[in-house]
Order: structure tokens, then C-alpha cells, then sequence
DNA sequence: GCCATAAACTTGAGTACTCAAAGACAAGGC
DNA sequence: GCCTTGTCTTTGAGTACTCAAGTTTATGGC
């Protein structure tokens, strides 16, 4: 088998296990899914901490209806509200609420943790997981970081 | 943010990314999703070409569930046959066909030209490819090369 | 031999998405 | 001002999983 071809399986069977703990950390102490606390994050690093649906959707690499559906809960428990835009009626923006914020800021530790558990022991010198990041990066899906 | 979080989201967005794009080209080719195709692929290395079903969702990082649903649809168009143990009457293997083996050649060769081109270019020399799989080896998804 | 426990598998219900279609609005040509 | 085309969003239907519960069969103590 190819090495190119090796590695696409491999990054899909690694992500799968990433994601299951992921969900199960924070699931467990705040409710909430990766998928839900990645679409917070993102809301959080935009100005005024509110996106356009659709440029959530293209930031998160979902659909506009994947994005519609995953906020759905989100406003429902108080952690974003819907505002529009009085320029043009058709945009319905997502805003985080301050109690999102303050949820987030917790989700983000406990993500953290989890991430430091994930890239802990000598296995992982900074290094490596740099270099990691750095592929990951020319992989093409667009990062989070410093935004 | 710190950088094991962001290396973490950026795997999860690069892998949405990928199996798009392998599910897109498998797909319009061969009628087969990328989570088809691995299942296939993981089948034919095994000896005999054939799994239990229990040690097939282990090896593929799901549940027994959801290979028993991932299955059907392949036994259904021929692909795989199901099959039994003389020894114990519980377990139901799951086994290659004559013609799942065909079709799944030609599938791999799809999936390594798709594969071809998302680390074409002058940014994926070999060594940084090998260094990805390294690095993803480690990070605890089992790979299924040279099985 | 019988029973308790455990393993392999399937099934029902639920979740998180997808795509395609439809509704509402905007913008530009004319 | 109207009409066409395009954009933003939601919704219906479908897919691919999950978990929990149920069925069937094996195994080991006694």
C-alpha cells in the first residue's frame, strides 16, 4: 500500500479515537460535544464574537445546514442568541451570550487538559508536536489557532 | 491556545477535509464510501480474508453495531459474504468474495492516485510524509499497512 | 447435567451530519 | 419599478454511526 494512502487511514482512525475522548471529557463535565465546543471556539475568536451562519460553516468545514442544526441546541441552552443584521434581513448571525463565554472559557481548560493528556510522556517532546501541527497545517484544513 | 489543543482541532478539520475527498472520488468510481473501502481493505489482509465481525470494529475503531450496519449494504451488492464458525456458533465471519477482491484492487488504485494528489507538490516531499505517518502511528490510531 | 456469567451479534431509538429543495431577501440591469 | 439572478438560511429525507437492550450460544464451577 502506498504511504500516501497509509497515512489518510491512519489520520482518520486517530481522529475518530481524538474525537471520542474529546466528547467524552467534555461531555462529562460540561455537556457538550468537540463539535460544539470547536463552533464556540470559532464564534469566540470572530469580532464581537459573532459570525455570519455561513462563514461559520465554511470556518467549521460543515454545511450551512450542519451549522443550523448544531446551533439549534447551543441557543437553546442559553450559550449563543441569534441576532440579525440590519443591512441585510436574509443573515441571521450567532452570537456567543455572555454565559456562552463563561462556559467556553471552562470547556477550554478542561480541552486543554485533555489535549496536554493526549501529547503527554516522553513520546511527545514540543517538538514533534510542532512538527505536527506544521503537516497538519499544509494538510489543508484551516486551522484555529491565534485568530 | 495551547498548542496540543490546536494540533488536536486542526486533525479533526484536516480528517472532514480527506474523507470528503476520498468519499467523492470512491464514490462517483466504485459506489463504495472511504469507511466501505477501509472495511474492505482491513478484510483482505487479514488471513482467509476473513474477520469476526467483534475483531473487525476493533480493528476499525467502531462498534460491533456499527460494522453489523456497515456490512449489510457490502453483502447485499455482493461484495462480502457472510460466513459461519464450525467451533462456535455464535460468531458470524465476515469474508471477501471472488468479486469483492476484484473490486476492491480497483478501488485501491483510485484511493492511492486520490491519495497521489493530496501530497503532491513540492510542499510533501517523501521524508515529511513519512514523518506524518510516524507521528500519527504514535498518536494511538492503528495503522493497516503491511498487515 | 445445570446454572451463572460472559461473549458475539443484531436491533430500536437517538444523534449528527449530508444533499436537495424551498422561502425570503438583495442587487443590478433595464 | 420590475425581473432575474444570486445569497442566506431553514427544512425534509436519507446515511452512518452511537448506546442500550435483547437473543443466542459458549464456558466453567459445582
Amino acid at each position: 500500500m502506498s504511504e500516501g494512502l497509509d497515512v489518510a487511514l491512519r489520520l482518520v482512525r486517530a481522529q475518530s479515537a481524538l474525537v471520542r475522548r474529546f466528547d467524552a471529557r467534555l461531555g462529562g463535565l460540561h455537556g457538550v460535544s468537540l463539535a460544539d465546543f470547536t463552533l464556540l471556539l470559532r464564534l469566540d475568536q470572530a469580532p464581537g464574537g459573532r459570525m455570519r451562519r455561513v462563514d461559520l460553516a465554511e470556518s467549521l468545514g460543515l454545511t450551512a445546514s450542519g451549522v443550523t442544526r448544531g446551533l439549534a441546541p447551543l441557543e437553546r441552552i442559553g450559550l449563543v442568541t441569534r441576532e440579525t443584521d440590519a443591512r441585510d434581513a436574509r443573515v441571521a448571525y450567532a452570537a456567543l451570550t455572555g454565559t456562552g463565554r463563561r462556559r467556553l472559557a471552562e470547556m477550554r481548560t478542561t480541552a486543554e487538559e485533555t489535549a496536554a493528556e493526549v501529547f503527554a510522556g516522553p513520546a511527545w517532546p514540543a517538538a514533534d508536536i510542532a512538527r505536527l501541527a506544521d503537516l497538519l497545517t499544509r494538510l489543508g484544513g484551516t486551522g484555529l489557532r491565534g485568530r
